[in-house]
DNA sequence: AATGAATGAGTATTCATTCAT
DNA sequence: AATGAATGAATACTCATTCAT
């Protein structure tokens, strides 16, 4: 059911998915799909909560201290873009795209994001330890670059359908890019 | 007229936007807004085209080949940054959100976009030919990584109001970033 | 003005034809034509009656009580139906089609619907004299359908656009089939 | 539903008819009339098939070869007037007026009024066959004309509401107008 | 638990009519 | 007299939500 909701949510977006559309993409009636959910909006929900469990799952994942950060930041940095590009809906949360229609989410939203950018700041806070990344690093405001970088690409592929390959190239340059400023001087 | 269509479409998203809204935004009656288009989308195409003939105008300003590239870019990246704070339409446009609701113009609002890309891969070849920038840059995915990151902040303060300070912290973070990874090894 | 009306209504009918088709037809801007009517009804019915006034010209030539009968309305017959092609407002109005739109005028048009009929009435009745048609006809009945036959011509090519041939075909049987029936016995 | 829809349509037209009308005349919600049609255009093509299948089994009746024509012809010519005075609906696709409004059905719809008329070609050639009509009858354009009567008739009731009286009186002078003009002379 | 027919509020669009210029 | 921009009532159609079965 959720599954449903979030294919479906993800395909077409909040307004233009239909609860005939989620019904049907799960084989069941309307009327079953109010037993789920209260509403619209709750299935909405529920459903980004869906995909986001199985993102902080991911996120939860060890981070070892003794690798070099920016090869950390490398492999966070690949991991997490394919995992946004899997479930989109994360990455219309993140990106702030649904914070318009939930105005009254909002502060729920922004404290989600805030755990996704966590682990980014961790590993930029590693690599300041270790001396790979400059120390005077706005830590906050980069990892919040860091992570809309990744969001770009995956919402790419969803939004505009360029090819692959192109993305990933995108991807690759700006790693290159971001991990030379992100250096020590 | 369009500056009405302009503010309702970007408060509240296309769909969500009524003609009533719009027309009452004008201080008009909602059939007179059906003199300056044929269509909700005409409406809405017409109010972006509207917003990216300020863009393009902004964009025509002589970039001047004898200042330095990472000057230029700095500045070209708080001008445009400034400019699409102030039309978040053309942030939507640019981010391809817009493309879910009108698959049938894609092609068109790729045009465009190339268009706002252009600039910036001028001012990268300029770099790279100054000897500031390192020549195997891959200029068209880094052009638009950098695009990327002036809409992220764009879209961040419409759609999540994070205080002007943040964004501009991010801002300066960002370019930090960037243009140390620009530089020629 | 009203030739304009005239036409367009002939072509659209009374709802699909907009002050606008009537205007651009006419030549004049909109407000134009509410200077010479109070509203679409009125309008309409001033065009009927433009052309209702041709109709009455023509049916006041003389009926030469001289000539037989049967001639005497082969040719009214063929003058009608020449007539009501021209003007299938009027036939509209005779074959009872804008009775629907305009119930409080009904009566109004009986009357002149009466006055069309008038005419056949008074051959039918000079052929009994002349002793060509049967004695026991029901005039007034009998008028009606020549009536009618006359106008199903006219409305089929409007309609039905069939090429002319066929009208012209159908027409002759009709004049065929009913001057046998009106003999006397 | 499909009822419902007929009588709107007969009494007020096409376009004067709105879903409401239709919906309060059936005491459903507007929403429910959606689910038998898709369409205003839809309803009404349903609503005239509705109709017409009642035709098409009441012309599927047995044409008794053994009996004369001409007492055939006077019994199809009740019946069809009886019918189409029941259903204005099949009266108004016969006489050609809906094909105004749905001018990409005109084939469809002359392709139904063609099968009107076989019936009434197939009785005119028994009665030659007989000998009982002239030989020389134009036949399709003599059936026409019947049919046409009939019509005439059936409008005229719903059209102007003569007192059923007179119209009984000129379908009488119709039919005996009609049957000398058939005989062999 | 599951269904899906019924609902009706909400919205885009049209067009007769008005009125300031 | 003539204009045509502005109006807003009217109307087709959609879809979240309910509820009897």
């Amino acid at each position: 059911m959720l599954e449903s909701a979030g294919r479906c949510f993800t395909r077409y977006g909040f307004k233009k998915t239909s609860m005939d559309d989620v019904a049907s993409d799960a084989r069941v009636a309307k009327g079953t799909v109010y037993l789920y959910c209260e509403n619209k909006q709750d299935l909405f929900l529920r459903a980004i909560e869906h995909e986001l469990r199985a993102w902080t799952d991911e996120l939860a994942t060890f981070i070892d201290p003794e690798r070099p950060a920016d090869e950390l930041l490398a492999d966070l940095g690949r991991r997490d873009a394919a995992f946004v590009e899997q479930h989109p809906l994360v990455a219309d949360l993140l990106s702030g795209m649904v914070d318009g229609e939930f105005p009254a989410f909002r502060s729920r939203f922004e404290e989600l994001r805030s755990t996704a950018l966590r682990h980014i700041v961790e590993v930029l806070e590693l690599g300041i330890h270790q001396g790979v990344f400059a120390a005077d690093l706005d830590v906050r405001a980069t990892a919040r670059i860091l992570r809309e970088m990744q969001l770009a690409g995956a919402l790419l592929r969803h939004r505009t359908e360029l090819p692959v390959k192109q993305v990933r190239r995108q991807q690759a340059a700006a790693l290159r890019l971001v991990l030379k400023g992100l250096e020590r001087r």
